[in-house]
DNA sequence: GTAATTGCAAATAATTTGCTGGGTG
DNA sequence: CACCCAGCAAATTATTTGCAATTAC
C-alpha cells in the first residue's frame, strides 16, 4: 500500500481510530470531543479537514440525510441505515445492496447510475419498549 | 374542527406555485427569486417559514440528501431520485416503493419502520450525451 | 378585531478557510 | 529541509428567529 502524498499525523490516525472504535455515527463534534481527550490541543478544524480527506480516500463514510449536519461511518463499505426519530441513534442495517435498482433506473432515465443511498425512519426497539412502559 | 394556523397569503400561494410549476426540485434561494417576479417585496425569511410549513402539511417534500442545503420537491408523494454528479440535476425515479424492505428492515432490528428514502448518483442522459464525442 | 403572518435584520449552526508556525517523510 | 498539515480564529453558507407592522379571516 504505497501513501502518496499522505501524512499519518497523530490528529488523523486519533480521528480515524475513534471513528472506527464506534458504532454510534457520530457527529464531527463528537468526534472532535472524544479525539480531544487524547489529544487536548486538537481543534475541530483539524476534524473536519480529516474527516474530508478520509471521505475522499474511501477510508470513510459521510451521512448527510435529511439533516442539518453529517454524520460519520467507520466503515466505507456502502451500506444501509436506520435512523430513530424519537431517540436519533442510526443503526446500520444489514441488507444486500439492491443494485439491479440501479439497472433499473438507468433504463428509465437513459443515465449511468455509479451509486445509491438508502435510509429508514422509525422508531427504534429500545424506544419502543420504553414506551410501552411508560405509557397508560 | 380547530383550524389553527394556515392562512392563504398571497406569499404562500406563490410560494407554493412556484414550487409545483417546475420540475427541477429547486433550492429556497431559487424559489425565493422566482417568486419574487411576482411579489418584489417577499423575503427569503418568508420563503423559509412557508416551506416548512407545507412540509409539516404534507403539501411538498423536503430533499436534503448528502449536501449543505436542501431542495425542495412539489409532488409529497415518497418516490426516488437521481441526482447527476456531474451538472447537478435532480430527476425524479419512476420506480415502485421497496416498502417490501421496510419490512425486513424491522425483522433485523426489532424496530418500526415509518418511511425510507433512497436516492441514485451517476451521470444523466444529458451530460452522457455530452461526453460521448470525447470518450475513446 | 385579532391572531397569524410578513419584511427586515440580526442570530444560529455547521462547516470551511487564511494565516503562520511546526512536524513528517 | 521541503512542504503538508495543525491550531486558531475569522469567514461562509444555509437556515432560523425576534420584533413591529400588516393582513387574512
Amino acid at each position: 500500500m504505497i501513501r502518496k502524498g499522505k501524512r499519518m499525523t497523530k490528529q488523523r490516525r486519533v480521528i480515524l481510530e475513534t471513528l472506527r472504535r464506534t458504532k454510534s455515527h457520530p457527529t464531527a463534534d463528537w468526534i472532535y470531543k472524544e479525539a480531544k481527550k487524547e489529544l487536548p490541543d486538537l481543534s475541530l478544524g483539524t476534524v473536519y479537514r480529516n474527516l474530508n480527506k478520509l471521505k475522499e480516500e474511501g477510508e470513510i463514510l459521510e451521512l448527510s440525510f435529511g439533516s442539518t449536519f453529517s454524520r460519520y461511518d467507520g466503515n466505507p463499505e456502502n451500506h444501509y441505515h436506520f435512523l430513530c426519530l424519537q431517540c436519533d441513534r442510526m443503526y446500520d442495517v444489514d441488507l444486500p445492496l439492491q443494485d439491479n435498482l440501479e439497472k433499473l433506473v438507468e433504463k428509465e432515465l437513459g443515465c449511468r447510475v455509479t451509486s445509491h443511498r438508502m435510509e429508514f425512519y422509525g422508531k427504534c426497539g429500545e424506544c419502543l419498549g420504553n414506551t410501552k412502559n411508560t405509557m397508560p
